[in-house]
DNA sequence: TGATTAGATTTAGTCAGTTAAACGACAGGT
DNA sequence: ACCTGTCGTTTAACTGACTAAATCTAATCA
């Protein structure tokens, strides 16, 4: 389970599709492009390396291919974060959050946000026997 | 501000200096062994990255060298985790530790950890009105 | 039809990280 | 003085992430 990983490069074809959900490489070339300069064949080059990782697939339409992610965002998200985690912060996820909160590096609108957070995720679990309701 | 990223070794380098203060490269090879395998010449060549990159530095002890680390962990940690926000979590760490607490990957006991943390914070920030206040 | 265009594929080269053998220097023991 | 083990250095090779030119392929236009 190893090199589940991505470059910086298969990172933005990566968020391009979660964004758009399917694209064509010309359109993630010109999207990446909005943002940093690329050269179509190296998005191209990468949609192949994505598609050996099994990241993502294609389908032919008209004459072209489009292609759209196999991994969602937030399946992404979790096992880099796992990842991260393990990796620097020996695998605890409090010792991660309580960096964050030492970290002048994040605003205080930040901190208050995550603070937010918990004490809805507390709320939460009060009332967790039952099946949750949900209010928007 | 290139690339301050480390890797997979060089990590399990850094981190047996965090640990030890200093080491020679043979301390660190056998504290290394330990878990998994590495020949020596890697971890002298590592060494030598790491140095380049200014990450440790060494000093003559008798015959040897012994190795100390440039950065702190805390330090190591702090670009680290702004780096993994950004890349990931479009720069928002509200958002990681959301994760965090929907994630399955987190035991409870992590997450009341996690919640402890919020609390503590939220005590000290009211006796901290000095140095600036958030809006709040 | 022949030229242009646009997509896909091949090929090739860089760079960082890693791995480790090979090599040279030198202290300590015999 | 010589052998040996340990140390640091040099060199080489391999992988994955990029980068992009060159090339192939098929459709479209004059």
């Amino acid at each position: 389970m190893e090199s589940k990983q991505l470059g910086h490069v298969q990172l933005l074809i990566m968020q391009v599709l979660w964004h758009r959900d399917r694209a064509t490489a010309r359109e993630i070339t010109d999207a990446i492009n909005g943002t940093e300069p690329i050269a179509h064949s190296t998005v191209q080059t990468m949609l192949r390396v994505l598609e050996d990782k099994m990241a993502v697939a294609h389908e032919p339409q008209g004459r072209t291919f489009v292609f759209f992610p196999l991994v969602t965002e937030s399946e992404f998200r979790q096992s880099a974060t796992q990842d991260f985690v393990e990796r620097i912060f020996g695998g605890s996820a409090s010792g991660l959050v309580a960096h964050l909160l030492k970290s002048d590096s994040v605003s205080s609108g930040e901190i208050a946000a995550i603070r937010r957070l918990i004490e809805q995720q507390a709320a939460d679990s009060s009332g967790r026997n039952k099946n949750r309701r949900n209010e928007s």
